[in-house]
This record gives structure tokens, C-alpha cells and sequence, in this order.
DNA sequence: TTTTATTTGTCCGTATGTATT
DNA sequence: AAATACATACGGACAAATAAA
């Protein structure tokens, strides 16, 4: 027996995949969707709100339900690395063949900051707790201005002191900015890993990712090491889970 | 602003933590939370399903709501498949140092069955669609009794027929089973490539993974490719995402 | 086995607040 | 200023699942 709210979630999520809701359209409001289904109010609002956790509608106060494009799940992971995409010759960010699933349609503002190292940075740092870190914090906007990914970046004050990591920047979002900076100073990346999970968002990550109640993130955090195996980079990432997708690709031979 | 349900869900949160709501103890009823916090009870109601989703409680018609045990997030990923957990000597499954993320304490059940291919599979198996394919389904059930993951793998008929990937099993769980078959058969996995994303579940998937509305869970193709870089494993998978954390490691040097 | 009590799940009707148009 | 439309909360009702008698 599956509750009336999650059938009329279905009905609309239906609706909207046939067509019969365009991608920008306003839904009919709620009042009059409850009139159609027979139901109360509330009822519809659940039905809503469940799409919305979805990431497939969007309402707000008196402005109506509107159906959200259905974009293709951006790609990250560890293709996104691959050298040839953050070595020179450096990717232009207009476009062309080496055109990355983030493009010029999403934009970037990063801050920077310095704070001590907290217990769980300064270990996967390999520095003394207490210790100053660079902290580069990137706030990623999709073309239609929503936040979808926010990016914290830390380093080691004594590698990023003087360089081009303490400069602020915004603009078309570029993944491999620091990669290219790192390099330049010569502690080139060479291996990464990288740990993620699912989750509801807590009550600050909300406002700061614009997603509502219920909806999951998913919360990641990598580390990026240079030929030497030290570590150089500690992140962490707050995603907007539906809108991407993680692609790794790994050996498993004995060799390997 | 943040809505009165919210703030209830968060006061809740505090009390697990602080363990004034013990693991696997059940938190007063609805109606008592209500009056204590001076609410009506579908607030409270609304709350304690926000909690729910995250994972934290499950509430049950005429039982309560009990809290969850905290336990550490299982870890999957690339780390998991390394050789040494799946080539000779075979893993125990008794513990020792072989310990794997996924023990004696969760259980397995294995089903086998045919069906042609759809055209997905088909293009990743590298078959044509409607050939046949054998599916092995696998339930995996932690301690407490609930499921916690849903695998299925894909064969080529050719390639399963008259081998052990046809053989229904049960017991403690052993995600390199199918490894140790394919090894067996001359197939011995070299590289896999796996694809993630977290979403709501759908109406079929919350019976099937016992989730309630709303939790996230999180879906992973997986191709697994033999020496010779021919796919020999189209998987999907479907995890309770408060239960899992995936871990990769990869190269991004010039060389790699 | 049957009945009764308990507790959550769902839905209703209503009211009020809030942000926007 | 006024109308609009969603967000939240209330109190009530009943159903469903389980436990207790």
C-alpha cells in the first residue's frame, strides 16, 4: 500500500517525462493540482517536495513550481584528471576538442584564506596540528546560477606562501588551476585519492549549497600527492548529488 | 528562518550524539516529544523522518522509533578490489588479518538467471542486444538484518555457461567471488571502470533495499575487463548510502 | 485464537506567515 | 497596498502494524 503523496509524485515526475510539463514551465499551483488529484493541499505539497529532494522541480514562495532542465550528470572522477587536461598546453576555457565537463557555462569564485590545521587536515597533511594552511575555497555556479559544487583546498602555508596559490580569482570554472600552479613550483601531481559518501546536508551546508531539506549531497574528500609521494593538497568538496556523476577507472592485475 | 521541525531534528541529533538517546534504545513516542517540546505531533512527526532519512533512527508503526547503531561507514572503491584480496590464497572468511570492509557479519544470498540483453548492457558487454545473459543478483544483508546493498552481475552466456558463475550460493558475504571464478576460467580480471551517482529510490527499490521515502541511495555501474581489455562483467549496484564510503585511488602523472 | 491497546503513518481542513508579483 | 502561492504548523481523524492481554 504505497501512500497517496508518493503516487502523486509519480504521476507528476511521469507528466514531466513525457512532456507534458516542459523543462521551465511552472507546474499548475498547488491548489488547483489538489483539485485535480482530489486531494488536500497538503497532500501535493508532500508529492512536490519529494521532487524537489529529487532535484527535478523547484518551488518557491509565490513564485510556483518550476520544472528544472533535465541536464546530463556532470563527470568527475578520475578521467577529470587526466593529464592531458590540466597539462600544457593549458585548456582554453572557450571550448574546443579539449572542452572539459565543466565548461565556460559554469562559473567559479574562489577566496582564499589562512586558518590553523584542525587534527584530521594536519594528518592527511603530514603537518603539526596547529599549523597555518592555505585555505582556497572555490563556489561553483551552473549557467543557471545555482550552487553545485563548493571546493575547499588546503596547503601547507610554506608551499603556497608566495605563489600563485594566495591569488583570489573568479571566472569560468577550471578544476585544474592549482594542478597547473603545483607544477609550476615543482611538486607536479602524481597520484590522488579520493574518498566520497552520500549524505543529507546539515543545517549551514543548505544555505551555502542552496539545496533544500532532504536533499543529499555528497561530501568528498581528496588528497593530492606529488612524485614524491608527499602529500601537497587536502580537499574537501560538497557536491550537489543530482547533478553528478563519479567515473573511476582502476587496475586490478596482479601487476598493478 | 529556519522551520520549527528542523530545529526539533537538530535538538534529536544532539541528544544521540551526547547519548542521552542511546544506540538501539527507543526515543520517547511521538506524542510525548510533542508535548515535551511543545509541538504538535506531526512536527515531531516531520522531524523524526528527517532523521530517518539520514539514517540515524527508523521508526516503525506500533514500535517506536529506535535509534541506530553508528557504525563506521563501509568502504568500497578501487582499494577493495586490490589482487591481494581476491587471488590465492583465497580470502577467509572466518576474519584474521585478511579482513575485508565486508566480514562475516553481513550475508549473502546469490540467485541465478538468464534474460537477453537490453541495449545497454549490450554495448557495454560488447554483445548484441536481446542475446542472452546471465544475471547473478546478490542481496547483501548487514548484522542487524537489513539490506544494505543490491549487486547485479552480468555475463555473456557464452562465456558463464557450464562454469560456477552459474551456481546459486548463500552465506557470509565475499564480493570477489565472481573474481575467483573468472581467474578460474582464464578470465582473470585486469582493469575495471566504475560509474557512480546518488539519487532518491524509486517505488520498486525501496521495498527491494528496505529504504523509506526520501533516503538516498547511491547506484554504481561497474565493467570489469579481462587481460586482453575485453569486458567480461557489466554489474549495477545499489547501496543504502548512509552505509557506504567509496574510496579510489588513481594516477595522474604524465606517465600514468 | 481473539481482542484490545499502543504507536506510528497518512490525510484532512484550517490558519497563519512570508516572499514575490 | 493588495493579491498570489508556497511553507509551516495545528488539531483531528482514521488506518495499519504490532504488541499485549
Amino acid at each position: 500500500m504505497v501512500a497517496r503523496y508518493v503516487q502523486i509524485a509519480d504521476e507528476l515526475r511521469a507528466r514531466i517525462d513525457c512532456g507534458e510539463y516542459a523543462e521551465q514551465s511552472s507546474l499548475p499551483k498547488q491548489a488547483d493540482l489538489a483539485r485535480d488529484f482530489d486531494v488536500n493541499v497538503n497532500t501535493v505539497a508532500a508529492a512536490l517536495k519529494l521532487l524537489e529532494r529529487e532535484g527535478r522541480v523547484q518551488s518557491r514562495r509565490s513564485r510556483g513550481t518550476v520544472v528544472l532542465p533535465k541536464i546530463p550528470l556532470q563527470k568527475v572522477g578520475s578521467a577529470t584528471y587526466h593529464p592531458s587536461k590540466w597539462t600544457s598546453p593549458r585548456p582554453r576555457t572557450g571550448g574546443g576538442e579539449a572542452g572539459p565537463s565543466v565548461g565556460s557555462d559554469s562559473s567559479e569564485l574562489t577566496t582564499v584564506g589562512v586558518a590553523p590545521a584542525d587534527e584530521e587536515m594536519a594528518e592527511r597533511l603530514n603537518v603539526v596540528p596547529g599549523d597555518d594552511l592555505v585555505c582556497r575555497t572555490s563556489v561553483v555556479r551552473d549557467a543557471d546560477g545555482t550552487v553545485s559544487q563548493i571546493v575547499r583546498k588546503y596547503y601547507a602555508y610554506a608551499v603556497a606562501k608566495g605563489t600563485l596559490l594566495m591569488s583570489e580569482e573568479s571566472g569560468p570554472a577550471n578544476r585544474w588551476r592549482e594542478f597547473q600552479i603545483l607544477t609550476d613550483i615543482g611538486l607536479e601531481p602524481a597520484t590522488v585519492d579520493e574518498r566520497l559518501h552520500a549524505r543529507l546536508p546539515d543545517a549551514g551546508e543548505l544555505g551555502a549549497l542552496g539545496v533544500s531539506v532532504g536533499e543529499p549531497v555528497v561530501e568528498t574528500r581528496r588528497r593530492v600527492y606529488a612524485a614524491s609521494s608527499t602529500p601537497v593538497e587536502y580537499s574537501t568538496g560538497l557536491y550537489r548529488a543530482s547533478r553528478f556523476q563519479w567515473n573511476y577507472t582502476f587496475d586490478v592485475s596482479v601487476g598493478g
